[in-house]
DNA sequence: CTGAAAGCGCTAACAA
DNA sequence: TTGTTAGCGCTTTCAG
């Protein structure tokens, strides 16, 4: 037999028909099996090595068991441990991924949408998402059920999964009112991104009594950050903290300091956001708002599994937000006048 | 019409039979097609927006559009980016990527395979091979074609991938010879993955003049890589440069000499391997062979496609290795005794 | 060049 | 409990 064996050649093996085979090989199948004839079967099955065609069986059952994992770069190093905790979580549900990385452009991720779909994908987890994304949007009718993770569009109705931003952020902020700065700078990432938003709503809603200036970097790339943060560094009286969107920001707010000549902490605090690899090894190590990567990854995709058993809406929050954790590295401090106060020179 | 149209909607609004729609709509079949009647069916096609259907066109073709990519874990740096290029330029040639994370663990990389052989992949990238695996020389018989990643399994004859790991390797020691080192220390991964053995072969060519010490860290994890580090630094006489076999090894020697109360580079150089993303800005910025992963990844995924079309075991050279390139940076330097002498204490 | 018919491998409904 | 039959949507012979 060059072939694989398909359940014909289980079901006359084992003296059945095909449709008691198939019965016999799926426990959840409509209609009970005498026992005998379940073993039967199942040593028939297994002395030849049958598995189920797939393809066969999706054509039948109308589910695929695949669902579409799409991501604006797997390269940013956030995404990958997602990506990872979504696989997992599914592919023990016996669901595959199929991942497509769109290179964070809107275009991309209308093809890959569409061509998930037209693989018929029982569900997808969506990384990608701008605020005002039209592919997003229509995917709230939730034919084939959608989570979005780390980036929302918050009117689209769809389960968003992340990391608790806000809170994260205030944590951030306080330690740096705690350690005494009062002049402020945030710098934001691109407003297209839900994350940009919260992050910084929450920024300035814990810097409401300080001096906080905001200054936005046109993507959350380390040049860009540099950019940004030059003006930041120019602007009149200097700010004594930097807060960055993310870390890629931070770098970026690295790099200015340097350029200035400046000092991190003693001259300018700088925090971050994701808690990247390898930035608690930088110089100075980076103070930044750690996210539970794997953990949103593995929450996205019990949403989906959810979504996709229970048909429709789910009863699930709309918001699922797994709490983030502030961790104090070297690159905060007391602000200059504080620390010379503190040393008896004010 | 709620259900997403057929090819016989298409077929009937066109006013042909079925079959003249499949071919006029897929003009790779045989049998050609009036241009008129495949206008029409076309038409036909784009105001119902019909998509075909990949499974019950996979259950006939047999052909599932999809390959199995199976890496050991999607948070080492390293692999993104490959990852990344396998998916573009796979998705480019209309094939989509199911990706299988096995954790490092043998055993998952067995299921993986076998549940994507299951699901009917069309090929394989495997980036998880070690040495003797079991599971991917099973695969050699290439009835689904496979190609390994950056892991080779030296006698299975599959198609192989990487960066020139030798010639990078060569340049690290020739650039470490040049400054003055000879009592050199390698810190090689472990020894069931063929990088561990290419490197170390590598290594040992280059520094058989010279005053060469190996040691094995049990993982390519910075822990691990302390801990070896810890022995090489008590060794008799002192190496003055250690080369790590990648540069999560490299950081663990920098804990080691942390440790040690040595600095790098005056007391010993450090040289990595894989230039990871923020290496550049450790302290010190390390030293590293530069690998092309996303280049790797295409490559791989070319690669994949030839042995597709081709049936069979393709003309290409079992290996491809692409250009490595070594970065030099801060910590490498002239060792302390040359330096002296430099400054005339000698 | 197009129509007709068969069938990929499986499972769902219905009969027995 | 098991057999029977039909059909998922598509492509591919084989006729015409």
């Amino acid at each position: 037999m060059a072939r694989r064996p398909t359940i014909r050649d289980v079901a006359a093996r084992a003296g059945v028909h095909p449709g008691t085979a198939s019965r016999a090989l799926n426990p959840a199948l409509p209609g009970r099996i005498a026992a005998a004839t379940a073993l039967r079967v199942r040593t028939a099955a297994e002395e030849l090595g049958y598995t189920p065609d797939p393809t066969a069986r999706s054509l039948r059952t109308r589910r695929s068991g695949v669902v579409g994992v799409v991501v604006p770069d797997l390269t940013n190093p956030v995404l990958p441990p997602i990506v990872r905790g979504v696989e997992e979580t599914l592919w023990a549900a016996g669901i595959a991924c199929l991942v497509a990385d769109t290179d964070n452009d809107p275009a991309r991720e209308a093809v890959a949408v569409r061509e998930l779909l037209a693989r018929r994908c029982e569900g997808l987890v969506i990384a990608t998402a701008t605020r005002a994304s039209a592919t997003v949007r229509a995917l709230a009718g939730a034919d084939p059920p959608a989570v979005l993770v780390t980036r929302d569009v918050e009117d689209a109705g769809l389960p968003f999964v992340a990391g608790d931003d806000a809170g994260g952020v205030e944590a951030a902020a306080h330690h740096l009112l705690h350690l005494g700065h009062r002049r402020i700078a945030y710098l934001a990432g691109p407003p297209d991104l839900s994350t940009t938003v919260t992050r910084r709503a929450a920024v300035e809603r814990a810097f409401a009594d300080a001096d906080l200036v905001v200054a936005s970097a046109r993507t959350y790339g380390i040049a860009d950050g540099r950019e940004a943060a030059r003006d930041l560094l120019a602007s009149a009286p200097r700010p004594t903290a930097i807060l960055a969107g993310n870390d890629m920001l931070a770098l970026g707010v690295y790099e200015a300091l340097a350029e200035a000549g400046l000092r991190c902490p003693a001259d300018v605090s700088v925090a971050g956001h994701n808690d990247m690899p390898l930035v608690d090894r930088l110089d100075p190590p980076l103070t930044t708002v750690a996210i539970p990567r794997a953990e949103i990854g593995v929450a996205a995709a019990r949403v989906l599994l959810d979504r996709m058993a229970g048909g429709g809406d789910g009863g699930g929050p709309r918001r699922t937000l797994l709490p983030t954790r502030l961790v104090l590295r070297g690159s905060t401090g007391p602000p200059q006048a504080a620390a010379s106060r503190a040393r008896g020179l004010g």
